[in-house]
DNA sequence: TGTAACCGAATGAACGTTCAATTGACAGAA
DNA sequence: TTCTGTCAATTGAACGTTCATTCGGTTACA
C-alpha cells in the first residue's frame, strides 16, 4: 500500500467496491465512483495516478483487511485442529461480511490486473501467506499429511473460496451446519490419517 | 447456444478466448476481434447482435466443450472411486490444455455477465449439472458420505479450479503425482469413512 | 435474380485524464 | 491578534481518444 488511509481514501474505496461489485472494473467510470464518493474527480487523481492504480491499491487494502480478520485474536494454545477450523470459518465469514470485497477480488484475482500488480506486491503481505505459513505448522507437527504446500493451500483456499460463492450468488445457507461441513471435508482430506 | 456452428464462428470464438485471455473483457474491443480473426467488424455484427451476446454465446460454448469432454468415453463399468478420479483429473486436464477457456471462464464466473446470462441458460447445460448428478450418485450407492449437495459439488469444482490456477498462473507443475496428489485430498474428504 | 454472407468507413457516445483556478489550513512575521 | 505566503486539497469543464455499433454497399452462390 502507498497510500496513506484517510477519511477520504476509505470512502472513495467504499464506494469503487460497490460499483465494481455491482457493474465490474469496467462498468465504473470514475466519474460514476466520484459521484457516489461525493468527491470530484480531480480528487480521485490528486490521491491516484490512474484507475488501474486506484483499484491495484484498493486490492492490497482488501488483503491487508482479510489478512488482519483472520488472524487476530489469535490463540497458539488451541488444538492445531481448533485453529484450522478458525482459520477456515473466519476466511469464510470475513468475505460473506463483505461480499463487495469478495466480489471485487475474485474478479481482480482473474482479471490481468493481477499481472500488472505482481511486481508491486510486497509478497510478504499476500493474504496466502500467513495461511500457507499455518499449513506448513500443521505438517511440521504431523497434524496435517505432508503434502505439496502449493497443493495444501490451493486446496483449503478453494474449497473456501467455492463455499463463499455458492452461499452468496446460489443456493446455499450460511450457516454453522453448512460450514462445518465444507470444513470437515477439507479436514478429512488433509489430516494426518491414523 | 443460438447461433449454428460454422467454421467463421469457430474462428471468432478462438480469437475472442486468446484476446479475452491476454487482455481482459473490456481490453479486447471488437476492432480487434475482427482483426485477429481475419473477417470484418461487420461480420460478427452478422452473427451476433452486440458485443455481449458474443461473450455469453462463448461462454456457453465453452460449457459444452468442457462437458463433452469430461464424459466421453464414459465407463459405468468401473468401480465408482475410479470415475470419481477420472471426472477430477479430465476437469482439470481440460482446462489445462485450454487455458484460454479458463481464463475466459473463469472471468466471466466473476464478472457482471453472469448476472446478465443467467436468464439465457439452459440449466441442463450447466456444466456442473452432470458432475452433480454423478457425485449424488455417489451418495446414494454409499461411496461418499452423506453431504449437502451443494457443498459436495463446489467443494469438489472449487479445489479442482483452484488447483487448475495454480499451475497455470503459479508455481506448481501438472505432473500426474501433483494432480492425484490433489483428487486424494478431495477423495479422502468426501468419501465414505470406513 | 434473390438472398445470405461479408465488408469497413463513418458515427456518436462514453470514458480516462488533464489543468487552470479556487479554497482551506496553518506557520511565521509584524 | 492580524497579515501574509505557502502548499496541499479540491474542483469540474474541457480534451482527445477509444470503442461498440450502424449502414449502405459488394460479393458469392443457389
Amino acid at each position: 500500500m502507498n497510500v496513506q488511509l484517510t477519511e477520504k481514501i476509505e470512502i472513495i474505496f467504499k464506494s469503487t467496491l460497490e460499483l465494481i461489485c455491482e457493474k465490474g472494473f469496467h462498468g465504473t467510470p470514475m466519474s460514476q465512483i466520484a459521484k457516489q464518493s461525493d468527491v470530484a474527480i480531480g480528487t480521485i487523481y490528486h490521491y491516484f495516478p490512474s484507475k488501474d492504480n486506484l483499484i491495484i491499491e484498493l486490492f492490497c487494502y482488501c488483503k491487508q483487511k482479510i489478512n488482519n480478520y483472520i488472524f487476530s485474536d489469535w490463540d497458539s494454545t488451541l488444538s492445531y485442529k481448533s485453529r484450522f477450523f478458525i482459520v477456515m470459518r473466519k476466511f469464510c465469514a470475513f468475505y460473506l461480511e463483505n461480499t463487495d470485497m469478495f466480489s471485487f477480488m475474485e474478479q481482480f484475482h482473474n482479471s490481468p490486473y493481477l499481472e500488472i500488480s505482481r511486481n508491486s506486491w510486497e509478497k510478504n503481505l499476500n493474504e496466502e501467506n500467513n495461511i500457507m505459513a499455518f499449513l506448513y505448522e500443521g505438517m511440521r507437527i504431523a497434524e496435517l499429511r505432508n503434502i505439496n504446500i502449493y497443493i495444501l493451500t490451493s486446496s483449503c483456499i478453494g474449497i473456501a473460496t467455492s463455499f463463499a460463492k455458492k452461499v452468496i450468488y446460489g443456493p446455499l445457507e450460511f450457516t454453522d451446519e453448512n460450514l462445518n461441513e465444507m470444513i470437515e471435508i477439507i479436514w478429512n482430506g488433509v489430516k494426518q490419517q491414523n
